[in-house]
DNA sequence: CGGGAATCCAACAAAATGTTACAACGCTTC
DNA sequence: GAAGCGTTGTAACATTTTGTTGGATTCCCG
C-alpha cells in the first residue's frame, strides 16, 4: 500500500482549517494547511497534493484565478469551498476547472465523501498545454501566433483567430456549442455578438484554406455548433 | 472521445427529463431519457453512456443499489439527483460510488457545469463507442456527418437526420414509438412538432434511397412507430 | 368497399449560418 | 499628432437547414 494521500487546505479562517484538517486526518488523509494564497503557491513548488480545498473568499488574491491556474497546471483535484451560493458562482467555478464546489456552511463528513469521490478515479497527470501543435499537416504556434500550412507557407494568426483555434484543438472531434464558444471567448451571451463568432470562424476557415462548400477541418453542425475534425499531434 | 458525449437520464418525471435533456443538448451533449430503472438497465446492454444522471426517488427500484452496480460495473460518471437533502444521504450516495450528488430543486446550468467537470478528465475505461458504423452496405460516420452508400457515394448528413439515424442504429430491430422520438430528439414537443418528425424521417429515407412503397430499412408500423431493420456491424 | 385516422411529401416560411464590405479602434512609425 | 497598417465588430445580403402547412395517400377496421 502506498502512503496516505495529501490534501492541501487553503482558507483564511483558522477555525475552518482546523475543522477540515481534523476531519480529513480522521478519514486517513494527510493534510497541509495554508492561510494565504501566496504561502500556498510557494509551497506548491515542493509538494504535489492529490487534492486542494480552496476557499474562494481569500483576501490576498483572486481565488478564481488561482483555481484556473491550478486546474491547467496541476494534476490535483480541485474543490472550491465558498460562501457565495449563487448558481452563477458555482457554474463559473466549475467551468474554470474546479472539480467540485461546496457551499458554506458545510458538513465535514460530506467534504470527506466528496474528496473520496474525486480521488476514487485516477487523477490525470499535469498535462500542460503545448504551445505548438500539429494537425492535418498544419502547425499552429500559439506563442508566436503563427500558422504554418502543409506546404510550409506561414500566416500570422490574430488573437481572435488563435482563441477560436485553441478552443478547437483543445476539444478535437467533439461538438462545441455556440454557447460554449461565447462563454469561453469572453462575450457573455451578447445580443449580436454571436454574429462576430461566425465572422471569426469564417476568417479562420479562410486561413486554413477551407473549401466553403466542403469544409474538412471545421465542420458546422446546423443548430448545434461546430466540430474540429483532425488528429492533434 | 470522438463524437458528442452521451448522457443517460433516469427520472420518473417527464418534466424533469425534458428540462435536463434540453439543457444538456444545448450544451453539446447527446442524451437518452428513461422513465424507469428497468428500461434503463435494459438499454445499458446496448449503449455505454459517458455519464448517468439518476434520480433517487424512483418508484420501481432501489436507486442506491442501481448506483452501486453502475459504479462498479460501468465506467460512466454517475451523478445522483435527489430530493433528499440530508447530509447522511449525500455521504451514503457518494460512498456508494456516485461521482456527484445534486439536490432538487436544481438549476440546469449547474447540472451542465457539474457534468462537464466530471467528464473533463478522461473517464475510466469508458469504451468510446464506434463513431462509424455499418449496416446493410451503408456506412454512417457520425463524426463527419457523412453517409456512404453501398456503391461508395457520399452524402452529407444534416444534424437532424443524423439524430434520427443514430436513434435508429442505437435501437436496431426494435420498435421506436413516436413519443420516444419526440422526447429524445426535440424535447420541446410543440403541437405540430410530430409532423416535423415525419419530415425528418422522410428526408432520411430519401438519402437512404428507400422506395416509398417498399421501405427496406426504415419500416413504418402504422399507429405505433418505426422499426429500423438492419444488422449493425 | 367506405370512413376516419395516421402518415407521407412537396412547397413554403422561418431560422441559423456564411460571406463580404465597411467603419471603428488600436498600434506603430515618422 | 497624423498617416499607415492590421484587427475586430457590425450590418447587410446570400445560402443552407429546418419547421410548418395542407392536401394526397395509405392504412385499418367494420
Amino acid at each position: 500500500m502506498t502512503e496516505a494521500q495529501l490534501i492541501a487546505i487553503l482558507d483564511d479562517e483558522p477555525e475552518i482549517r482546523r475543522l477540515l484538517s481534523s476531519a480529513l486526518e480522521q478519514a486517513g488523509f494527510r493534510t497541509q494547511c495554508f492561510g494565504r494564497a501566496t504561502e500556498f503557491e510557494a509551497a506548491l513548488r515542493r509538494m504535489t497534493p492529490d487534492a486542494c480545498l480552496i476557499d474562494l473568499g481569500l483576501p490576498d488574491r483572486d481565488g478564481l484565478a488561482l483555481v484556473h491556474r491550478l486546474a491547467t497546471e496541476s494534476g490535483a483535484a480541485i474543490i472550491i469551498i465558498s460562501g457565495r451560493a449563487q448558481v452563477q458562482d458555482r457554474v463559473t467555478g466549475l467551468e474554470l476547472g474546479a472539480d467540485d464546489y461546496i457551499i458554506k456552511p458545510f458538513e465535514p463528513a460530506e467534504v470527506v465523501a466528496r474528496i473520496r469521490a474525486r480521488l476514487r478515479r485516477p487523477v490525470q497527470g499535469a498535462a500542460s498545454r503545448a504551445q505548438t501543435l500539429r494537425f492535418a499537416g498544419w502547425t499552429a504556434d500559439f506563442d508566436r501566433y503563427l500558422l504554418t500550412a502543409p506546404d510550409g507557407a506561414e500566416t500570422p494568426l490574430s488573437h481572435a483567430e488563435a482563441e477560436v483555434l485553441r478552443m478547437f484543438t483543445d476539444n478535437p472531434r467533439r461538438l462545441i456549442t455556440r454557447a460554449q464558444m461565447l462563454e469561453t471567448l469572453g462575450g457573455a451571451a451578447g445580443e449580436s455578438f454571436d454574429r462576430a463568432m461566425d465572422v471569426r470562424i469564417s476568417r479562420l476557415r479562410t486561413k486554413l484554406g477551407e473549401d466553403p462548400k466542403n469544409p474538412r477541418l471545421i465542420k458546422t453542425i446546423y443548430g448545434a455548433g461546430y466540430i474540429f475534425l483532425a488528429e492533434i499531434g
